[in-house]
DNA sequence: CCTGATTCAGGATATATTTCCCGATTAAGG
DNA sequence: CCTTAATCGGGAAATATATCCTGAATCAGG
């Protein structure tokens, strides 16, 4: 009953799929085929279903699928459905860029706390947080049940952090820092600077990569 | 002669062994085996060593890898030791956060422009830049030959922007709003929105994935 | 100089992911 | 009601990626 092996590149296109959804219901499009979401997205019509296939979501042969069904499925999927608290660690940089987006709640996550080791920015107004030190975030963490992390800080700073969010009993760690932090089994981790996907795109340029497949 | 078959996922931890390397450069270390950095990013070691074999450099036996020829081969590959132009369309949200990390040098851009279409920013300062209507985007990108375009616009400007930076002979483009770009053949596109990674991050916390593979 | 332990290099195997393919199902039109 | 064309569902084949394994090279120590 549980989900069987769930391929990690599927897991990266399901926001895809869910983006590009919410446009056609703006749109008034109620139901759409794989092969409609091939064309629009440049991505193999087989590979849609079999990623759609993860949500239990089913479509009517000629038909396609029913749009607002997929989105509520995805959404669910993902766990962008249900509000989990969450605390940032780092409040310069990528930190405050990310709160004035105000972008986490269609994600599921509420901030609940803003932190930071260096001492010219605790109490400082970030977007309506009070910037903290990093010492109070275990406690904050715990009080408000805060299952997600996301750090911000330089990279001499990110493990202690994570180490902090995990003694508070975070289990989901999204690390922005330039350096990858390590957890104890059972907690999941993010390592993505980022910068990286830069290195795609100038890797290709610099060689030409001459086909075009 | 030119490079084989290159593995996206070596591409995408290739910075990581970068960025690590020049830790361990700053401590002094001058050589370094695939079973030290296996240790140090918890990654399969057989996987670092044919992740490496790609950049050239060759190892030697019961010692390891050249440390500064490493880090050299890495950013060489990668083309981040030589300089690029590039353009920003998207005055913005994480557009003006990017400008103020100052880390593009990093990376091998330099910014020659920065552009947007809403009226009430252009002109501003940022960061040392002047936001320009993206109307201009085309002329001054081929006046600076700039060959890379970084995209952090909202979803319906995206496209129109992509089109401008094409047109001007940008060949690759980074694109970090929140709807796919299409381009054409030749022209290379990372369609990245920014909170992806949170996917991952909050599937698996939803379903307490079992298994701790 | 010889021995043992470590690591590189690269081929072989296993696993993961994508692409291909075909039978079954549905809607539209005659 | 029957035919046609589009699409789903899911298994099979192909490709891509990761892991395992062996032999050769190198250094340290006796």
């Amino acid at each position: 009953m549980a989900g069987k092996a769930l391929p990690e590149p599927t897991l990266h296109r399901l926001p895809v799929y869910l983006q590009h959804l919410k446009r056609l219901s703006l749109r008034g499009i109620v139901v759409v085929s794989c092969s409609t979401l091939s064309r629009d997205l440049g991505l193999d019509s087989s590979q849609i279903r079999k990623d759609l296939e993860v949500t239990g979501t089913v479509g009517k042969p000629k038909v396609g699928f029913p749009v607002p069904a997929l989105i509520g499925a995805i959404e669910h999927f993902l766990g962008w459905d249900k509000v989990k608290n969450a605390v940032l660690a780092g409040a310069e940089g990528l930190g405050p860029a990310l709160l004035g987006l105000k972008e986490f709640a269609h994600y599921g996550l509420r901030i609940v706390g803003v932190f930071d080791a260096d001492e010219r920015l605790i109490g400082a107004d970030l977007h309506g947080f009070e910037v903290r030190p990093l010492g109070f975030l275990p406690g904050i963490a715990r009080s408000a049940s805060a299952r997600v992390g996301i750090i911000t800080l330089p990279a001499h700073l990110a493990q202690s952090a994570a180490d902090l969010m995990v003694s508070a009993g975070v289990r989901a760690i999204w690390n922005l820092a330039p350096i990858p932090v390590r957890v104890p089994a059972g907690v999941f981790v993010e390592n993505r600077d980022f910068y990286f996907p830069l290195a795609a795109l100038s890797c290709r340029l610099e060689r030409q990569e001459v086909e075009a497949k």
